[in-house]
Formats: structure tokens, C-alpha cells, sequence
DNA sequence: CGGCGGTCCTGTCAGC
DNA sequence: TGCTGACAGGACCGCC
């Protein structure tokens, strides 16, 4: 499931591909992903030129001419596909067909039926409920260390939790929370309330780090993901302790380990990472 | 209010 | 080979 860097690499595809063009028609394949699709879903896309895309969180925000706006999230398994050509035939699990009107069909498919699509309006994207109680883009200025520390204050969960809380930062899921903690030498485990103002410093700055390397490498390339032109990224060949269980720390060779948090597997060196 | 576990759904892989 | 259970990149909901 695409993380935020995937997402941003997704709607740079999607960019130069769909904006200028009119989405002149809209097939769904079913009524609901994980929640219905809004009844005139159809009706406000059809007709309507794409005049940017953009993205908040791991929601894509595709506006049109028109002021309306279609929200994506693409779940765990989701992703957006373009065919050159009107298809004959549909995949498994593709789930809606955007026509353009240069004949190239953006289709999302997802297996597990996680992601979403619903609509919205310009006036209405930011306070939308899905986006409202949104934290900060961990590659604004809004993320600082200060910030983060605020978050953090008197929290008891630990903190590889709480940086995937997305009121606290946005963005950071499962893999560039693990990668982001090692890069900042700070356990997974530790509490979040007692994480040092110099440690919360390290930890944003690993966090940029981590996800500009993964931008730039055009995200990861984990079982089902594809970028929206078709490629699939490289940072997975990054990975310092993600899915490395038992093989040897990059820095002391002390094997990785994994533990379970939250139901979610972490993956650390206990011997870099302090508690 | 914060934090945790359950849940949505399907596919894949390890182990027997 | 075939079955079973664990696990997978997210995020909401309800319960304590």
C-alpha cells in the first residue's frame, strides 16, 4: 500500500497526464469501495477538465474546472493505472474507468476495497471530514522540531504510535516510521512524552530524510503497487530494517529484530536504537 | 480524552 | 499439491 511518497510520485503521473484533459466518461464497477460512492458521482466527472492535481496526506485531490473536487485514497492495495487505449477487457479488482479525451483510460483497481473516492468542492476540501483533524505535511514548515515536541508532550504511547498518528504528522506509515526511527537512532519503543527535545530535532530531520530519499527514488515497490505511468519505484532496495527481521544492523552488524506494536510489525536495531 | 484492539477485504507465502 | 493460518503499505470506530 502506497505511503506518502508513493502518493506523491503517483500524482506527479497523474499530473502530466490527466491535467488540461476532460474526463469524458465514468464507469464504476461496483457501489462502494469502503464507503459509497456519493449518488451524482458519475454525473459531476463526466464533462468536467481536470485544472490540477494535487495531494494532502495520502488523500489525491483531483480539481476540476468546475470547483468540484474528487478525493482518492488508495488504501492499502490501491492503485491508479493508465492504459494508451479503450480496453476490451477489465482486470480483476479494477473498480472505476476514467475515459479522457485523448482515449487513455486512468483506472483504479484495488484488491482489497480499502481505498475510497468521494467528492467534494474547492470551498468545502478543508473542512472536509475526511481532512479537517488532518496534522501537519511532515515536509512543510509546518513539521518543526518544536511542533513535534508540543505533539509529543505527556503522550504514553510509544512513539513509533504516535508519528503514525496523522494529527500528530501525516504520512508516515508503517515502513518510514521503522526507517525514520532507526535514521534517528531512537527505539520504536520508547515513550513519546519522554523523547528529548534533541531527539525530537534528529527524528524530523530523519523524517525528511527519509521520505525526499524515497521521493526521489519514486517510492517503494512492495507486491501491488504501481506509479501512475506504469513504473515501479526503487527505495525498497533502501530499506535499512524494514523487512530486515534477522539479518545484520548496516551500522554493528547486531542482527534486526521485530516486534509487534499497536497490531502493526516494527522493525529496529537494538543496539542503535535506545529506548 | 487517549490509547488500544477489532474491523473492513483479498492475496500471498510459509509451514505442515 | 493442498490446506491453514499469519500477515500485508491504512484508517475508522467503539470500548475501556
Amino acid at each position: 500500500m502506497p505511503e506518502l511518497p508513493e502518493v506523491e510520485t503517483i500524482c506527479r503521473g497523474l499530473d502530466s497526464l490527466m491535467t488540461g484533459h476532460v474526463i469524458v466518461q465514468v464507469e464504476l464497477f461496483r457501489p462502494n469501495l469502503r464507503i459509497p460512492f456519493p449518488p451524482d458521482f458519475v454525473e459531476s466527472l463526466e464533462g468536467q477538465r481536470v485544472a490540477s492535481i494535487g495531494r494532502r496526506a495520502k488523500y489525491i485531490l483531483i480539481t476540476l474546472e468546475g470547483g468540484r473536487v474528487l478525493i482518492i485514497h488508495l488504501g492499502m492495495s490501491g492503485k491508479m493505472v493508465v492504459y494508451p487505449a479503450r480496453r476490451n477487457r477489465r482486470e480483476t479488482h479494477d473498480h472505476v474507468v476514467f475515459m479522457l479525451d485523448n482515449g487513455k483510460e486512468v483506472v483504479f483497481n484495488d484488491a482489497r476495497r480499502f481505498g475510497l473516492m468521494t467528492l467534494t468542492t474547492e470551498a468545502e476540501l478543508s473542512s472536509h471530514p475526511l481532512l479537517r483533524l488532518l496534522g501537519p505535511e511532515p515536509l512543510s514548515d509546518q513539521f518543526t522540531a518544536e511542533s513535534l515536541c508540543a505533539a509529543l508532550k505527556g503522550r504514553k504511547s510509544p512513539i513509533k504510535t504516535v508519528i503514525m498518528d496523522n494529527s500528530v504528522v501525516v504520512g508516515v506509515g508503517n515502513i518510514y516510521a521503522c526507517e525514520s526511527l532507526f535514521d534517528a537512532k531512537i527505539s520504536p519503543l520508547k515513550l513519546a512524552g519522554l523523547v528529548m527535545p534533541d531527539e525530537c530535532g534528529r527524528l524530523v530531520c530523519s523524517i525528511h530524510k527519509v521520505l525526499r530519499a524515497a521521493i526521489k527514488a519514486g517510492g517503494s515497490t512492495l507486491k501491488d503497487y504501481v506509479q501512475a505511468k506504469g513504473d515501479g519505484g526503487y527505495f525498497q532496495h533502501q530499506f535499512k530494517v524494514y523487512g530486515r527481521e534477522g539479518a545484520p544492523c548496516f551500522t554493528c552488524h547486531t542482527p534486526i529484530i521485530r516486534i509487534r506494536q499497536a497490531g502493526r510489525s516494527s522493525f529496529y536495531c537494538p543496539n542503535c536504537q535506545k529506548e
